[in-house]
DNA sequence: TTATATCCGACTTAAATAATCGGCGATTAG
DNA sequence: CTAATCGCCGATTATTTAAGTCGGATATAA
């Protein structure tokens, strides 16, 4: 099927949460799993995972919580997805990588391959921006970044 | 995950292996499955359903098979995947649809749902003609449609 | 020191995909 | 008209992936 995850999906409202807060703003996966119902546990992984990637930055403790590292104008759908859900693969069968009997016989894995780049092209080009800021007329469009880290 | 299945991958084999046949060529199921290792029982499945939708064509009883009904250069791959795999979706909630209680509060729906459009007007780009094409400098290439229906 | 937050790995459950099985219907050749 | 060969179809099982849960550790502000 070629359908995002949830945990992609969780991700993009959760970086829709922390998009264009005031500057020093911490959200905790509390506040973001009951905005939108997402089960408490899960969020947290995903929180994690967007972390380690540096999409978004920690503050550990009481107080603590998560705002967006980089700004949304410059970060893009394709980076959300790989950071969840790994590299971007529409056939299983990689250049050099043997992962089925019938390479030799199979003439349609290079064209497929460069639609696939074609694809990862298309996503990488969408930025968060344009997911967040269609519904709202956002005014106070600041973009943060790298919101406390002062004590780390 | 944004991949396809498997099911797809085969399909688009087994209508590799038909294009630019000469006419009145009919492929059988056991051909197919032993030229590219595809499991023979999945294999019908998948040629049954693509018969179903009109992209290939069949011919019952002894000598008989399947040919391509379309020509290569207008079927395309978005109709090949909707096909096999249903109608694409990225996202699981589609307008109007309820099938997620965090629908009020999530407003990035909108949005991927546009981004979904553009995936499928990608993909109705794409013509199976690229794909088969691609390896191969293909001289006779005659496309063939509506072979052997002399007697249904 | 305690409450609240992130962090992390292992685990369980649920759903989708992949593959298989058994029998039916159509058609052609002998 | 009968047997062999093909497509047709529903139901079932196995495998893989996604989704969600659990228990405990680490960091830090009050």
């Amino acid at each position: 099927m070629l359908k995002l995850t949830k945990k992609t999906d969780y991700a993009l409202m959760a970086i829709n949460y922390m998009a264009y807060r005031k500057e020093g703003f911490l959200a905790n996966t509390r506040n973001i799993s009951e905005t939108y119902h997402i089960p408490l546990e899960l969020l947290a992984k995903i929180l994690q995972t967007l972390s380690k990637s540096g999409i978004i930055v920690s503050q550990n403790g009481p107080k603590g919580g998560y705002a967006l590292g980089v700004d949304p104008a410059q970060l893009t759908l394709g980076e959300v997805i790989r950071a969840i859900e790994g590299p971007i693969q529409i056939v299983r069968c990689v250049e050099g990588e043997i992962c089925c009997s019938q390479t030799e016989q199979c003439t349609i894995r290079t064209p497929l391959i460069k639609i696939e780049q074609q694809l990862v092209d298309f996503l990488d080009n969408i930025t968060i921006d344009t997911i967040c800021n269609e519904n709202e007329s956002v005014e106070g469009k600041e973009a943060i970044r790298e919101s406390s880290k002062t004590s780390s």
